[in-house]
RNA sequence: GGGCGGGUAGUUCAGUGGGAGAACGUCUGCUUGACACGCAGAAGGUCGGAGGUUCAAUUCCUCUCCCGCCCA
């Protein structure tokens, strides 16, 4: 290997795209059922298939495919199943909003026409993101991807459909939902978002029939009073007794409507009344049944004011509010404003007021269905990775409503209900029927399609062949984990989880390892209408992926948010950069290296204390990913390679490489191979890129990375008593870096340095590696047990029970080399105090374990050595 | 209103019942036989506030303040 070959600096651009395509055309994420392994399995949360990929995407495919490669380095049957989601709303607003820019509308096309186009749509953008999955390094096994409106997934919805209608789990009710008058649809409860907005509470007077007597209602909502069908009041409101029972008049419209009482009413809000609305409030539409009131719909599909309204027909509903206070003022029936904040219902997709409307839709019963998916989180079935989500999930479920299913669009599962034209017969069939099976006339299907997240609950069997009992369902149902944002466990994981046990009788996933959302660097929400994301593509064509991915999980605890900075990025970047010159050093020192079989017995201190240090490394690796602690392990492994692999085992395998015998050299180059093997192993599952760039120069190694295995653990390598006498050695390089620093010696010129070592064991130590000290430290040492006198002319240092003496005869500032003594005196001083405090405690000393009082007799005796000696050389150099 | 998360060095964040950590930034010095995307050294923190448990609390408990998110 000469220098020439290998760049000394690292350029992703170089090899990222080279080596996907290579793994991909390899098929090494390909897994075929292989029963003799145990199976692995994430099915990757379907993006929408004309979206782009966004920083959420980046995180949340990373952190899988870090747990792909790691499990399947590990021999598991690993299967990462990746797909995409139609996505109705949004991919439906995309194409309305190209026709729109040709002046067309979806009706103008037709249904089929317009369908054409989505389809058209999908087929153009639909590669776009799992193009950009490739970039980020995603080892997904692309044979298998599914897309939730292919033939497989749609029967699967089917099937579900009517599986669930037979069973009475699916019904449709003239019912309350959230209509978004822009979106022209229906949506779920989850898919509104409360917005606390100012607003205002209108005081009206309602004029009691017959009387000169009037009821003042508060309402946030006048323009729905067209709808009003009741006016309640609580049972034990003293204030309105005497109303209960009696009519009032509806103002403007001039209609009767009773005064009813129900316990629903909170006395203290507003005045107490409450005008009922049962076709656009779904709290009065509970209260409208108690009470078997009237639906009066006051507003149309578009938001515009219906006949109901009288005058105000044609009106926006907003419009129609201002209009309505006027009047209402004119007449003098609007007795007080006040301010008020409070929720108000907003389209999850284009941020409209949503109006909650009576309307007839079809509705998922839940309470059948949540019974199980709530046993089987209580009973640790499935389990919540951080465990607080738990929470989140149990108290949506506890609580859940009715799903409204139907949405008013074309794009997405039809219905698979057909009405007859003739007869009132219903009919559910996963196949169309010819005709109707009662009379035998004409059918019609329902115009309407499901909501996305029916197709997307059956996600991880519907891909792995359900309805149809394949081997890959057999093998990898229950898959292994599910690796998804906090924001949709209701939209999503719960969904799943009590369709999958519903239907396959056992859960979809084990676990569920939820992490958090990527934010800008203000802590922002990254939007675009806030224009605050940033394009991983960009990031990945300027950084690499490996270190966008590195960021994204270093400095990232499981569940919590994570912000963007490009300066984390020029860490990851400077760290992969790092990587690659450490083992173009290893590689460029290889001359005279032969391969074979390598008997890697350690022969050095520094050897010795490698392996041990790479040993620990790994298992705490292993630990913190089977923690999902991904971050933690990242770091412990950035930590490695540059502090003690690249600045110190390195910096010492330099003279040997140098001018070590041939033996010895041999020996290095062995050690610094299997720990740069062993490191690139470990890094692969976060750094896929550069360590495959880098396993390709290693002169014994497997065709990919890819085929390399997890490595085993090495309890062997463990040595304590080589780690010990290593941070002895550490410690006094840094001791003499410090004083050199200290004194201004130039940093070529070799220091003169005396150290005093009583204790025999680290005399011991330091002479037999003085080398060491010596090379890393710019130094001439000598050891010595004791001295006749100490040097005056020279800086001091105290490490453990050793004296270090710098004598530099010319070079010292008296008064600065005193201030410096006194300085780190005053810090003995204290932890002397503390320790000493803590040993004469008799509650301590009765009441904390031995070890820990052990640990803290030998402080006392470290410091207490360490005082004496500052004060002695104080003394000394006062004289 | 309820729930959750966070408040630790100038900044962004780890971490822990027993001597406060990293990265970036700052300061000083370095073309050191891989790396200036680098090397060496340094400065910098009453671990949000109050109380409690404990021999010992930044860590556990209670209260409280501030920030963010979710639900109603």
């Amino acid at each position: 290997m000469s220098k020439t070959t290998i760049p000394s600096a690292y350029d992703p651009q170089a090899v990222e795209q080279d080596l996907y395509r290579v793994w991909e055309e390899k098929k090494y994420f390909a897994a075929p059922v292989d029963t003799s392994r145990e199976p692995f399995c994430i099915v990757m949360p379907p993006p929408n298939v004309t979206g782009e990929l966004h920083m959420g995407h980046a995180l949340d495919n990373t952190l899988q495919d870090v747990l792909t490669r790691w499990r399947r380095m590990q021999g598991y049957n690993a299967l990462w199943l990746p797909g995409t989601d139609h996505a109705g709303i949004a991919t439906q607003a995309k194409v309305e909003a190209q026709l729109a820019q040709e002046g067309l509308s979806k009706y103008d096309l037709g249904r089929e026409k317009f369908l054409e186009r989505v389809w058209d749509w999908k087929h153009q953008y639909g590669n776009r993101i799992t193009t950009q999955l490739r970039r980020i390094g995603a080892s997904c096994d692309w044979d298998r991807e599914r897309f939730t409106m292919d033939e497989g997934c749609s029967e699967a919805v089917r099937e579900d459909f009517i599986r669930l209608y037979e069973e009475g789990l699916i019904y449709r009710d003239n019912y309350i939902v959230n209509w978004c008058p822009r979106c022209g649809t229906t949506i779920s409860d989850i898919e509104v978002e409360h917005v606390d907005v100012p607003a205002h509470l209108y005081h009206i007077k309602y004029p009691v029939k017959d009387s000169n007597d009037y009821l003042v209602i508060a309402t946030t909502r006048p323009e729905t009073m067209f709808g009003d069908t009741a006016v309640a009041v609580h049972p034990e409101d003293d204030r309105y007794q005497h109303l209960i029972g009696r009519t009032v008049i509806l103002p403007l419209a001039k209609r009767e409507i009773p005064v009813i009482a129900d316990t629903y009413v909170e006395r203290e809000f507003g005045t107490g009344a409450l005008k009922i609305t049962p076709a656009h409030d779904p709290n009065d539409f509970e209260i409208g049944r108690r009470h078997d009131l009237p639906q009066i719909q006051a507003i149309d599909d578009k938001g515009l004011m219906k006949a109901e309204a009288g005058e105000y027909l044609g009106l926006d509903r907003m419009a129609c509010r201002k209009q309505v206070l006027r009047d209402l003022a004119d007449q003098g029936l609007l007795v007080k404003v006040e301010d008020l904040e409070h929720a108000v219902g907003h389209c999850y997709r284009c941020q409209t007021v949503v109006e909650p409307m009576l309307s007839k839709q079809w509705f998922v019963r839940m309470k059948p269905l949540a019974e199980p998916a709530i046993a089987a989180v209580k009973d640790g079935t499935i389990r919540f990775v951080p465990e607080r989500f738990t929470k989140v999930y149990l108290n949506w479920l506890e609580n859940i409503r009715d799903w409204c299913i139907s949405r008013q669009l074309w794009w997405g599962h039809r219905i698979p209900v057909w009405y007859c034209t003739e007869c009132d017969s219903v009919i559910a069939s996963k196949e169309p029927p010819a005709a109707c099976s009662e009379c035998g006339g004409e059918l019609e299907q329902d115009p309407d399609v499901l909501d996305t997240w029916f197709s997307s609950a059956l996600w991880p069997f519907s891909t792995l062949g359900w309805p149809q009992n394949t081997p890959d369902l057999r093998h990898f149902y229950p898959t292994t984990v599910l690796v998804t944002g906090r924001d949709i466990i209701f939209f999503w994981v719960a969904r799943m989880i009590f369709t999958g046990l519903k239907f396959m009788k056992q859960e979809p996933f084990k676990e569920v390892f939820i992490h958090g959302l990527v934010l800008d660097s203000l802590g922002r929400k990254m939007s675009k209408s806030l224009g605050n994301g940033v394009d991983p593509i960009e990031v990945i064509e300027q950084y690499g992926a490996d270190s966008l991915r590195f960021m994204l999980v270093t400095g990232n605890t499981p569940g919590n948010d994570i912000r963007f900075h490009f300066e984390k990025l020029e860490g990851a970047r400077n760290f992969a950069n790092k990587l690659w010159n450490a083992s173009r050093f290893v590689l460029m020192n290889l001359d005279g290296y032969r391969n074979g079989a390598v008997n890697l017995t350690p022969s050095t201190l520094a050897d010795e204390w490698i392996l041990s240090r790479l040993a620990a490394t790994g298992e705490q690796v292993d630990r913190y990913l089977e923690d999902y602690e991904l971050g933690e392990a990242a770091r412990t492994l950035y930590e490695f390679i540059w502090d003690e692999f690249c600045d110190w085992y390195i910096e010492l395998a330099k003279p040997v490489l140098f001018r070590g015998t041939p033996e010895e050299r041999a020996q290095a180059q062995r050690m610094l191979l299997t720990v740069l093997d062993h490191i690139l192993r470990y890094l692969h599952p976060f750094m896929p890129y550069i360590t495959e760039a880098l396993w390709q120069h290693l002169p014994s190694r497997t065709e990919s990375i890819m085929q390399a295995s997890w490595p085993e653990p090495q309890a062997g390598w463990r040595n304590p008593v080589s780690e010990e006498q290593m941070s002895i050695t550490i410690q006094t390089v840094r001791a003499i870096r410090h004083l050199r620093s200290e004194m201004n010696v130039p940093p070529g010129k070799k220091a003169e340095v005396l150290i005093v070592a009583p204790d025999i064991n680290e005399r011991t130590y330091l002479t037999m590696w003085k080398e060491y000290v010596d090379t890393l430290a710019t130094a001439y040492t000598q050891v010595v047990e004791a001295l006749d006198a100490d040097p005056e002319l020279a800086a001091h240092a105290v490490v453990r029970g050793m004296e270090i003496f710098v004598p530099l005869a010319g070079l010292i500032d008296l008064a600065k080399e005193t201030a410096r003594l006194r300085k780190e005196l005053e810090t003995v001083n204290k932890e002397v105090s503390r320790v000493q405090g803590k040993l004469n405690n008799p509650g301590f000393m009765g009441k904390a374990p031995n070890a820990v009082v052990a640990k803290e007799r030998e402080k006392e005796a470290e410091y207490t050595l360490k005082r004496e000696a500052l004060q002695n050389r104080l003394t000394l150099l006062s004289k």
